[in-house]
DNA sequence: ATAGGGTTAG
């Protein structure tokens, strides 16, 4: 018998109805059970016995109801502490009370405990927050946030203690966290500012702390750097938690980064568990370098998750940004059971390389219900794919046979696979019968279609449509679009519109879309005529300016193309891109390294448009052979100086 | 005494 058993049924040998629960025993004991089943048989012991539960026996069975999320049991208990007593309830009972509803998820109930409560603390308020916070509800954290700082935080320090503690501190971060978009910048403020309390108040030393501090900051829009400098300057112990924490927070926004991290956390003898391999794979994919992802999937096998579902999911995304389409249905062909998003994983893979055949195919065997990613990712691959008709039967059939309402992601893929073939009436039909209002997606896609099938009166539109939508965002974008149009230049319209997109691709930090368009907009309205390939030097300029700023002076950027050769094989690729880059801006005197380095760059759907636009600055086709075949990058400026 | 940090499909 366990040892665990051994307890429950000595526990269970008490006879309540003669003695008053040990409330220790009971904390014990709840901190043993490990199943429901074998909570109800011990609640079934105490529950109504001959003499009242006293406060003690009360909290811990809620203590234990919260723990194991028995709504209805902790409801009972409820109903017969409010029979049975006589006085006001006891704080510490409440407490326990509020805490069982609010990890139940009955907010609502939490809420009213709360309210009538004659006398609370700051654990009250911590258990209701930490409450909404794990609910999703970070609206409503905020007036208790604010309830906390200004009532009790506020009065207890002035008193001269602590109002607050880490756990405190942990529920208000991670409903911080949650925040929904509307609530973003006051969380922000909120964040420094609780950050300013935790620097003053010491508890920056703990690592619970800093971890759910690097989280909040990470998903309120913060700064990377921040988060990095707020995970060094954590001085107790690293443990896997707090490694994964910075690893998630750096991602997505500095994968390179991210990944060198998880290499770092390795050396330092963590071992990665589950949460670590799911973030340092999205940091994979963000990298888009086979390498990475193959090195993350050995270790994945080698730790015995190789059957989990959602860490083969990560992979499939991972490999498909690699363009290693074949290890990413590989993966997908291999799971035991694949979830519904592991098939849409898959789809928005061949999606992303125009396989629209291959997807529809994958449709058609599919044996879960479609949702709506699931019709994003088909009509994304056959507007990739040029797949017309097929995506107007998916479009038409999605909610008659499916059930799935079209959204406006749905909408614009219809936009543009119509716009695509040149269908530009059409398009604008369907944008105005949309039951939701178009958003700038929409109108882009329509301007698209418009420069390239020449339709100067649509193109107006959409324009002036965009720059309503997108006054700020993308202001020197939409008034060069304005210029272009209104001049009959469609083709400098759709140049802007393309490079805005690769910006907006290249993620780096730093680099502002309204910097950029202003950059262009101010060479477009001087009046000067500039080629082609000015216009991108100016761009890869500002470009430029950035990578400076973060330290990558040409020297540097030498130096650390002579160190990646220098170490080939331990995977040092991850400032190729920029690399390349930095080096395109030399023009002719580092010809050859650019070709030498883009050569090395695995080719993928995001650097495509890079090749591209280093065809055009060398003004010569680029070659680069991908794993079973070539890709050719022809410059086009040729073509648009015919334009010109 | 109670409360608690990291997670898959852009």
């Amino acid at each position: 018998m366990s040892r665990h058993l051994r307890k429950l049924s000595s526990l269970a040998s008490l006879t309540p109805r003669h003695q008053t629960p040990d409330c220790r025993s009971l904390l014990d004991w709840a901190r043993v059970v490990s199943t429901r089943a074998q909570l109800q048989e011990v609640l079934d012991q105490f529950y109504a016995p001959a003499s009242p539960l006293d406060d003690k026996a009360l909290a811990a069975l809620f203590h234990a109801c919260a723990r194991h999320k028995c709504l209805e049991q902790g409801r009972a208990l409820h109903r017969y502490m409010l029979l049975n007593q006589n006085g006001p309830p006891d704080l510490f009972v409440s407490n326990h009370l509020v805490n069982m509803y609010a990890k139940c998820g009955d907010l609502e109930c939490a809420r009213k405990v709360f309210d009538e409560m004659p006398r609370r603390n700051y654990v009250s308020w911590t258990a209701l927050v930490s409450g909404y916070a794990q609910h999703g509800r970070g609206d409503e954290c905020f007036s208790l946030f604010a309830g906390i700082l200004a009532i009790d935080l506020f009065a207890q320090m002035h008193t001269g203690g602590y109002g607050f503690d880490r756990a405190t501190l942990l529920g208000i971060f991670s409903s911080l966290s949650g925040s929904s978009d509307a609530g973003v910048g006051f969380a922000l403020n909120c964040c420094l500012q609780l950050h300013c309390l935790t620097v003053k108040t010491g508890f920056t030393s703990e690592v619970e702390v800093t971890t759910a501090l690097v989280k909040a900051y990470s998903d309120l829009g913060g700064d990377a750097a921040d988060c990095y400098k707020l995970f060094l300057e954590t001085n107790s112990h690293k443990d896997v938690i707090c490694w994964t924490g910075i690893i998630t927070a750096l991602a997505e926004r500095e994968p390179e980064e991210s990944f060198f991290l998880f290499r770092q956390s390795l050396r330092e003898g963590i071992s990665p568990d589950w949460y670590m391999f799911s973030s340092v794979l999205k940091a994979c994919a963000g990298l888009m370098t086979e390498k990475h992802a193959l090195s993350v999937h050995c270790q994945v096998i080698k730790s015995g998750f190789d059957g989990d579902t959602v860490l083969a999911n990560s992979l499939i995304h991972a490999y498909a940004r690699c363009s290693c389409m074949a290890l990413s249905k590989q993966v997908f062909d291999l799971m035991e059971s694949p979830d519904l998003v592991s098939w849409n994983s898959m789809l928005k893979a061949y999606a992303l390389y125009g396989q629209g055949k291959e997807a529809l195919q994958l449709f058609a065997g599919m044996d879960f219900q479609p949702d709506s990613t699931t019709f994003v990712a088909l009509l994304s691959a056959c507007s990739h794919a040029g797949l017309v008709e097929d995506g107007i039967c998916i479009f038409d059939t999605m909610s008659t046979d499916y059930g799935v309402a079209p959204r406006l992601d749905h909408y614009a893929c219809m936009v543009d696979i119509l716009g695509r073939a040149g269908r530009v009436l059409e398009a604008q039909e369907l944008i105005n019968r949309m039951p939701v209002q178009p958003d700038s997606v929409v109108w882009s896609a329509l301007l698209g279609a418009c420069r390239k099938h020449g339709n100067a009166q649509l193109a107006k539109i959409a324009a002036i449509k965009l720059k309503e939508l997108e006054p700020s965002k993308s202001l020197g974008y939409v008034q060069l679009s304005n210029i272009c149009c209104s001049g009959g230049r469609f083709d400098e319209a759709g140049l802007i519109r393309y490079e805005m997109n690769w910006s907006r691709v290249k993620k780096e930090p730093g680099l502002s879309w309204i910097e950029i368009g202003n950059q262009i907009h101010e060479f477009a309205s001087g009046g000067r005529r500039h080629p082609l390939r000015d216009r991108i030097y100016a761009k890869l300029d500002v470009f430029i300016g950035k990578l400076k700023e973060l330290g990558y002076t040409p020297e540097t950027c030498l130096a650390l193309h002579d160190l990646e050769e220098e170490h080939k094989e331990e995977q040092l690729y991850y400032h190729s891109e920029k690399l390349a880059l930095v080096f395109a801006t030399m023009k002719e005197s580092s010809l050859p390294r650019v070709i030498k380095i883009m050569k090395n760059i695995r080719i993928c759907v995001d650097c495509h448009n890079f090749m591209k636009i280093a065809a055009d600055l060398l003004n010569r086709e680029i070659v680069v052979r991908d794993s079973n075949r070539f890709h050719h990058f022809k410059s086009r400026v040729c073509s648009c100086n015919d334009y010109w």
